[in-house]
DNA sequence: TGTACATCAGTGAACGCGCGTTCACTGATGTAC
DNA sequence: TGTACATCAGTGAACGCGCGTTCACTGATGTAC
């Protein structure tokens, strides 16, 4: 039987995914996540959500996996909307602020993707990650061919992932959106052209 | 009345320091924190800390402060030891370096200084960040007179800050302690020389 | 097409837990005379 | 030096809370005949 619309009476027949973007909509109102909570915004008797996840943890990862592919989607599309000429700097730097973008849309999202210590077990969520991490390092080998890609893949992530964490803790000023993009751009290129007029 | 040793019957004499401390070793042990549980390693009756702290909220500015003091203090060594006719990308690395060891060796510590939004009230805990990002600054202006050296010094610790947090996470192997510092050093290199070459 | 039955996704009450915080209190400390 | 008293840093019992999880259960669904 394939559900139609959504609640039903006793069975709700999509209870899973219901709980998913229930647990999404919470998050998103910076609530406090619970297994409880989830269940209430979905409708649904704190027990139910154990025919779905085994725990809390499990909710977690899955809700961290949707996160990582979201965030993929979103980079991607950056990548999409970048001029097949541009400098390589510039398409990093609209790479890291989707990046950073993301972050602070999603900062529940964010911090439940990366603020805690991965379940290494839970491959589906380490996969996730590394799906993210190969797209990065695809996009690096193109651009910068003669580089060493793995580190340098490894360097660009690590610092929009740095700008990301930074802004997302106030450490810097999160505030108009737009000077956080410049001041991301800001900060890559200022990095990216270190060494240049070094030796003139 | 000057306090010598430590444990006192009743008026322990110096409670607000055994809180940070007993704070600090539960952070140390990877436990969770709690008034209640800083309480109980101190010693002490569950009411006893609300003397010394106002809230739970005020006791995690003190620890962040204390933190940030240390980082500080651990970067400004490992840049006392390293030789003044070093070039430039070899001190970052260097700080890089001893940012990323300081966040492995002391994870929750580090997730409480930074993997949390900030309490924009509590100067005291801005103020600490603060002195944090003026240190970088100095030493980016002193390494690179010729850079902007406000988006640079911003880069520079994302970059450090990222490899921190991937590292932390376990998105990046946190394994043997060598070859992380192998690879931020590799990191760090791929980025700031990403242009070499290019127009050779 | 109709009935009997197994399966399965929900219910709702209950458990034990540790938490943050408050309160009236008590005993030690330091000060004024 | 000795005593009376205010202050202040602790006590310990209690509050209400929301949590994760378990349990026996019930009602809807789908299948076999």
């Amino acid at each position: 039987m394939r559900v139609t619309t959504a609640e039903r009476s006793y069975h709700h027949g999509n209870l899973r995914a219901a709980l998913l973007t229930a647990a999404a909509q919470a998050l998103e109102a910076g609530e406090e996540l619970s297994m409880r909570a989830v269940a209430r915004r979905a409708g649904v008797s704190p027990a139910a959500p154990y025919r779905h996840f085994a725990d809390r943890e499990a909710l977690d990862s899955a809700l961290a996996v949707e996160g990582f592919d979201r965030l993929r989607a979103e980079l991607d599309a950056a990548l999409a909307d970048v001029p097949d000429s541009s400098p390589a700097g510039d398409v990093v730097a609209t790479l890291a602020v989707a990046y950073v973008r993301f972050a602070l849309r999603h900062p529940a999202s964010f911090r439940l993707m990366f603020g805690h210590e991965c379940d290494e077990a839970d491959s589906e969520r380490v996969r996730a990650a590394g799906r993210l991490h190969e797209m990065l390092l695809d996009v690096v080998r193109r651009l910068f061919p003669r580089s060493d890609a793995t580190s340098l893949s490894r360097g660009l992530w690590s610092l929009a992932h740095g700008l990301a964490f930074l802004h997302l803790d106030g450490k810097l000023r999160p505030d108009p959106a737009a000077d956080v993009d410049e001041r991301v751009r800001a900060s890559i290129a200022a990095v990216l052209t270190v060494n240049e007029g070094e030796h003139p």
